[in-house]
DNA sequence: CAACAAATGTTTCCATTGGAAACTTAAATT
DNA sequence: AATTTAAGTTTCCAATGGAAACATTTGTTG
């Protein structure tokens, strides 16, 4: 338990330190450069100097790489929805537009995170995955104005899942279809404009 | 070749005939059984009774064959709007409806239509794609719906993408994320909810 | 500290894959 | 009938993901 740090130089290279972590860099690096959610598992390993097969002490397979990936960028988004809520446990629209800055932001780790051939990590029956996580603040968000009286006591499953699918869909467009380029308008604005809209439609007094 | 009477081989079966529908159709039925926006050309050419080369007389590549698909799709969803809009220019919530249901019924075709990694075919000058064609229907009603009054006059594209993300974030989570089993509303009439709600944010008159 | 076990990386090997090139055959065109 | 063109075939290749067996380092333990 001694102080082992500094760098251990005993020999060359032969364990790389985080060859996980460096995977999974090289891996965002390479969607980046070429824009499509793939790439070469050797081209990646060639990348942070091991073999090929190395990788396979930490991923069971090329996918597991981009499962990695999704599961990271959702704890980075749950993480700022988190820290919305402990402003104010009632804002919708800030998780909304934080939802398309996120996707603005990181495009492509938006789009590993859901891309239909990209399955997060499975989690444990005791886990929860961090999507379902930040969902989870999105209704307990909900609940929250159903509490103080600002919505009504209709099903909040349903709320949330109206407000996610506003915010996701343009996010999506945005992402994967260049939607940005296309409009004229502020994408943020746009957010806004769209959780107003859809939580009007359950305020209680209309 | 006096032998291969048997089976008319030199004469029946050089051409196939119709061997780029038969990969398409092909294609579709292999992303449907694996699940995945992929697939093995040579599988796909063994299916269909040729080698695995011929697929290049029709496609320029792997991936065209994707693109053919999603193009397919964009022109089945856009005739389905030209019929609503037949019926009645101003139906955008006939719109929203008919978005979420060709997703529900078409999910392979619809995963292909907007996978990030699948360009569809990119239109000449002259041509329009017809994912613009289909989004151009969803524009005209808007804009029908202000020159009948119901609608404010504010921008018509704003309008028209708020509709187009709500009902597009819910079938795309509805088709990649599963949304349909976790959740116990009916998907139309949540359909029908968002493109309401959404829309109401742009009435004239309150 | 020596010995052994567990991680982590390397080499070697393989089947599959998408695609290029050159050839063959059937159908159209002249 | 001759020739050109379209559509399939064969043959070849480099790249890829992954399996298996081996090598080296690190950690643990008597």
């Amino acid at each position: 338990m001694a102080m082992a740090k500094l760098k251990k130089k005993t020999t060359k290279d032969y364990r790389h330190g985080d060859l996980k972590s460096a995977l999974i860099e090289a891996a965002i690096a390479s969607i980046s450069k070429s824009g499509e959610v793939d790439f070469s598992l050797r081209d990646l390993s060639k990348q942070v100097g091991v073999t090929h097969a190395a990788a396979y002490r930490h991923f069971a397979s090329k996918k597991d790489i981009l499962g990695a990936i999704s599961e990271l960028g959702h704890f980075l988004l749950s993480e700022r929805f988190k820290d919305i809520l402990l402003k104010n446990a009632e804002d919708i629209e800030g998780l909304g537009i934080a939802y398309v800055r996120f996707a603005i932001e990181n495009p492509y780790h938006f789009k590993v995170m859901f891309h239909p051939d990209v399955k997060t990590y499975e989690p444990n029956n005791s886990e929860i995955s961090m999507e379902h996580k930040t969902f989870g603040y999105l209704l307990s968000s909900v609940k929250e104005n159903q509490r103080s009286g600002h919505f009504t006591d209709q099903n909040s499953q349903l709320i949330a899942m109206t407000a996610w699918s506003g915010v996701h869909g343009l996010a999506t467009l945005i992402v994967n279809d260049g939607l940005e380029q296309k409009m004229e308008i502020n994408p943020i604005s746009l957010a806004k404009i769209m959780t107003k809209n859809l939580m009007n439609g359950f305020l209680k007094r209309a």
